[in-house]
DNA sequence: CGGCACCCATGACAAATGTCAGACGCGTCC
DNA sequence: GGACGCGTCTGACATTTGTCATGGGTGCCG
């Protein structure tokens, strides 16, 4: 009995390589790729897979939001995120969203078929480091709107732009970005998107 | 006669899952395996391969300049870059020290072993799509000055920090940023250094 | 019910930032 | 030699921003 696994990452040298790798195991079989968020949705309502190796970030729709539609649709189906860059938040999303297994893209292969077995018997894999840096973290001091309103602050809009997005006053948005920079400890609002950023706080 | 290839990544499953591919070419040998960039020029020296495949983004010394030392220490070795983000900047500096090939990750495993023999026979290859991405995000409008302060405004430090790390007066750098953020045509100094990045200006 | 936290807003003040004009020295190129 | 671009600086001004006090509205929890 193997195991059925679905294989997502928008590069096509890694998925390639990275089917070609774990067909070398004889207990896992790739069933189906997908180069992007929709793809990977409609591979797996159409194969439906035993496991799910979603890379986090894909054109259309990014590994977390798959995952969400994926615990969903197909419950059956165990879902796992490979990431090259490890946020914290990231992290946080998918364990939240009931993503079975975090792994980093430093790992060996080895290791990654062993965890995609762990995965498949029910047991939860997270990758130490990452573990690590989601509880120093912390959890976030920012409110909703707070967040809100430095998120699109991200790109270096004005106030005003901001105010429009937010269909909010600017007094109100300068009051919710000052109260922010205040939470991060950052010297101002473009150092606290960074900081919230890092922190996995938006 | 095969070619002998020198593969640094740092993320292991991707090293792994592609020194794997580029073994069952028969004409290609991989000869060494390096997970950061000192690694890689290491490997470099004591291998001597005919090509050496750099990860753009590596820990302690990112692709362009590991192959800046390459070029110069074993002229004879051919090196291209492969990147899953390709920043038209990127590309650039990539060419002006010598790099043979430019190649995104969504290429496919056969592709890149065509492209490896590209290079080793002395052609060149950049993809397409990067190439139009280079060509039209234009040359950088911006004075060595004006790129430098927007670097170090690039973690939005204020106008003090930024004067103090450049040891220019608080004057200057703003008007160095004034005059970036004109010529961007940013709203601020902030959207100014997101722009000048997109387009591989800094 | 009485806090309490959050949402939204206003107004006022101080500090940071953006903009402009002008000035000096240093190279390069014609 | 002179024009020109660049780096560097200063000073002044308008604008944007951060901060604070204060207010009212909502909904939740003890």
């Amino acid at each position: 009995m193997t195991v059925r696994v679905l294989l997502a990452d928008d590069e096509h040298l890694i998925r390639g390589a990275l089917a070609a790798l774990l067909r070398l195991e004889d207990d896992l079989t790739v069933v189906a790729e997908a180069a992007s968020g929709p793809e990977a949705l409609a591979m797996a309502r159409a194969h439906r897979p035993d496991v799910a190796v979603l890379d986090l970030q894909m054109p259309g729709a990014d590994g977390v939001s798959v995952a969400t539609s994926l615990r969903r649709e197909l419950p059956d189906c165990q879902v796992m995120i490979v990431t090259s860059h490890g946020r914290p938040g990231h992290l946080k999303r998918a364990l939240a969203v009931g993503v079975r297994g975090f792994v980093p893209k430093t790992v060996s292969a080895q290791q990654l078929a062993e965890i995609i077995r762990t995965v498949h018997g029910g047991r939860r894999y997270v990758d130490q480091e990452l573990a690590a840096d989601a509880i120093s973290a912390g959890d976030s001091p920012l409110t909703a709107r707070e967040a809100e309103v430095l998120e699109l602050a991200a790109d270096g809009a004005p106030i005003a732009e901001i105010a429009e997005r937010a269909s909010l006053s600017q007094g109100t948005v300068r009051n919710y970005l000052s109260s922010a920079v205040t939470k991060t400890g950052a010297e101002n609002r473009h150092a606290a998107v960074r900081l919230a950023r890092e922190r996995g706080w938006v």
